[in-house]
DNA sequence: CCTTGAACCTGCGGGC
DNA sequence: TGCCCGCAGGTTCAAG
């Protein structure tokens, strides 16, 4: 679920439940996340103001009145539940946030690969968790230029290039393989081999691919806060992500998606219409 | 320096 | 029904 879509549409979902609102009270029932809750957690958090929203990268950063700000990150199976009131624990509960107004933010995590952390908002860039990130895809600086020198001198396979949050941020397995394939390239091309205009055309296609998804995120918002946290409905778009042995929506019937490795991970793609 | 692979953890679906 | 396997949207760290 959390790649860069998923984690703005959770921001966005969230922001108008916690802002101005002051944190009453923090519940952690599960301190062994990807790192491990500091035992000042909660108190830290108690009595503060949420005094602002967004996100970096697949992080979403809450800053706080007390100098603090608290970063998320979900992981692979983390989700935010908003309660308007108070609602007994389900299984992988593992921090419960109670406002003022007594609404409650949930953080569930069952495989707690997520993360959660404390930083000084003055400082918040230098952080150990943001320091290497790079450039977001949806503004400016996430240039065909720029895609082009970072993939230069790179015999990594471009799909793994366009993964690694160092160089572009947000951009996670299922929006990887869309976008190689809105943008014709093969996953397993060296990242050196793109030629300018394939670089133009990825670039854009990784810009479209991500806005595409938010607004379908946007669409399902309702639903999405309310109860589940599941994802919006933009998998019901997926053209190749999860559809080995499916015609290629683009060849038609001539042929079928394929499922490789690459780092560990199931790419999928068309070896028709992907070089 | 770079690339690869395993590790972290739980749940689910398929095959037998 | 139960067991075992492979798989899952991410990140980090060790080994080669």
């Amino acid at each position: 679920m959390p790649e860069l879509p998923e984690v703005e549409t959770v921001m966005r979902g969230l922001a108008p439940v916690l802002m101005g609102q002051r944190i009453k009270s923090v519940r952690v029932r599960q301190r062994q996340l990807r790192v491990p809750l500091p035992a000042t957690f909660a108190r830290t958090l108690a009595k503060a103001r949420v005094t602002g929203l967004k996100r970096r990268a697949k992080y979403i950063l809450v800053s706080l009145d007390n100098g603090k700000t608290l970063l998320i990150h979900l992981g692979m199976s983390g989700r935010l539940l908003i309660h308007t009131k108070p609602a007994p624990a389900q299984k992988h509960d593992h921090v419960v946030f109670t406002l003022n107004n007594h609404a409650q933010i949930v953080f569930n995590d069952p495989r707690r690969f997520g993360l959660m952390a404390l930083a000084p908002s003055g400082d918040l860039a230098n952080h150990k968790t943001l320091r290497h990130l790079g450039v977001e895809p949806l503004e400016k600086e996430f240039s065909a230029a720029y895609l082009r020198d970072q993939l230069r001198t790179s015999s990594r396979p471009v799909k793994l290039a366009i993964m690694d949050q160092e160089l572009v941020v947000g951009v996670g397995n299922i929006y990887a393989c869309e976008a190689l394939f809105a943008a014709h390239i093969n996953p397993n091309r060296k990242a050196r081999t793109l030629g300018d205009a394939e670089c133009r055309t990825l670039t854009q296609a990784i810009k479209t691919v991500l806005k595409r998804a938010i607004k379908k995120g946007g669409s399902s918002l309702r639903d999405y806060v309310q109860a589940s946290g599941e994802a919006g409905y933009f998998q019901h778009e997926f053209k190749v992500y999860g559809h080995s042995g499916h015609p290629c929506p683009r060849c038609k019937g001539r042929h079928t998606i394929s499922r490789i490795t690459q780092g560990g991970r199931s790419t999928f793609f068309c070896a028709s219409c992907q070089k």
